[in-house]
DNA sequence: CTTACATATGAATATGTGTTCATATTTGAA
DNA sequence: TTCAAATATGAACACATATTCATATGTAAG
């Protein structure tokens, strides 16, 4: 832990980037939320849901897994704050929360096709 | 795997869905890019490396991890071309590869603190 | 050539996580 | 009320992965 480059050249600089980090909480607070767009199941869903609202069942016939899977997914979607549900009845509808989850989604796009 | 809501409204919708889905092998890369973005140490070095570019034991200094530690999460960023490298003598020095990095990076930190 | 420094790497460990399976819950219909 | 459909949930399992530790590699200096 925090060993020290000796080449004194670099001790300045890496203290004036060590001064201007962002707090720890701020950096982790931003993977958590990349490591949920970091699942190819859960990335399927926001494509999905990107075209239109859907509802479980419909989501796990599109995406080609259980009903148990995607349902545990949504959940973990719904608590980050990447989707919304509304319930009409028996059906629960999920969709998009904000434009954020577009946004992003979009660049990631992006970056890989630029491969 | 593939079950169908039965309510014969949603499956259409459902089928029309599926039609437009990106290939599972695209939505895979782009779930992948995003997991290199969601571990905190890969966090702290991409946006130490935002900040200027630096060596292996100035970045394990800046972020407080070991030098081995780093050279670990180094290896995974650079196979994913998310940084480059230089050597200078005994010094490997990373920056980062491109642009989408950083917005990348801009966009989750706005999704985080809009929460 | 020997030493010291910077980095890279392999194995082992511990921890986290996604799926499955079984089952509970909720709601509408018969 | 009884049944079936849609969803949610908990436990168990399998798998991935981040860190640590020891050590190897490469490079400059003495």
């Amino acid at each position: 832990m925090t060993e020290e480059c000796l080449c004194g050249l670099h001790n300045k600089l890496a203290k004036k980037v060590k001064a201007k980090m962002l707090d720890d909480d701020i950096l982790f607070d931003i993977a958590e939320v990349f490591k949920i767009f970091g699942d190819s199941t859960r990335m399927k869903i926001i494509y999905a849901l990107k075209l239109s609202e859907l509802c479980v069942l419909d989501l796990a016939y599109i995406t080609g897994s259980t009903q148990s899977a995607i349902s545990h997914q949504l959940r973990i979607l719904k608590q980050a704050s990447l989707v919304k549900s509304r319930k009409d009845g028996k059906v629960v509808f999920y969709s998009l929360k904000d434009e954020h989850v577009i946004k992003l989604f979009e660049i990631g796009r992006e970056h890989v096709e630029e491969l």
